[in-house]
DNA sequence: TAGAAGATGCGAACTTCTTGCAATTGGCAC
DNA sequence: GTGCCAATTGCAAGAAGTTCGCATCTTCTA
């Protein structure tokens, strides 16, 4: 784990808040940061809520991680080496399933040419109804 | 206008609230609570926001608006019949275009081929920069 | 090892949205 | 037209999630 040299290297000070809040977020694979705070909790309790946030956002500043909005408001943290696959977020069940993102390179590459518009694949939420609620549902 | 129908059809009330709440949502394309409130408020000064929010959601109940999330966490509310293309939201200037639904096609359908997964593209928001913001960026 | 800059903890404040309740109003039957 | 019942509104309090200011503490550099 030469994981200190990654927080440095970005200018960042190494602190175990920040180290723990990294490795909470890796760890979780997506996460609000209420569950990142919870985690980080389970071997530092005392740590704050506001520590926290703050430190997602520096994290996602520097680039390590990345924030996704699944829909339901708040924003969900993600390790940045992590984000190879686009999110499916069933509305009824709320469940997050994964699919690679490859499938929306054609779509992505339309809006780039025809929009000019850049799609930011890892920042993706495609919201709809998976497969278990639309069995049930038709 | 025969808007009165519209609401009485779905088994609705009739009141001045509920018709201005659906109109200003009508007007304005997309718009957050916070906004539709203002719009009606031109009229009808004294209308409470959780009267809005209220009817929001009873609107949504019968199809006569729905909720997209453009990723900035509040809801924003479009006339349902207006619900004809997809939202591209930019992440720099937070500017929100728009795309023909059709653009999508092949993605949705790749999705249900092979996930299951029904892509609901009303409830759409697609991140990214815009042509604008990624010609400054680059 | 000392100092400066940066990070943390704490509490208060904010924003956004929800909920309970009493008063009001719309729609229906007469 | 009149009256009743249920739906709707307004108000105010309250949750949830997030941000901010500030004093204190820690990390890094020299």
């Amino acid at each position: 784990m030469a994981q200190q040299h990654e927080l440095r290297e970005k200018g960042l000070r190494l602190t175990p808040q920040r180290e723990l809040v990294l490795a909470a977020v890796r760890e979780l694979g997506h996460a609000t940061p209420e569950e990142v705070a919870e985690k980080v909790r389970q071997s530092h309790p005392g740590i704050n809520l506001s520590t926290v946030y703050r430190n997602l956002e520096t994290l996602e500043n520097v680039g390590l991680v990345q924030h996704t909005h699944l829909g339901h408001g708040g924003a969900t943290y993600h390790a940045a080496e992590e984000l190879t696959h686009l999110h499916l977020v069933c509305g009824i069940c709320g469940s997050v399933g994964d699919a690679p993102i490859d499938v929306a390179a054609n779509f992505v590459n339309t809006l780039a040419d025809d929009y000019g518009f850049k799609t930011d694949v890892t920042h993706f939420a495609v919201y709809g109804t998976c497969a278990d609620c639309a069995r049930n549902d038709i």
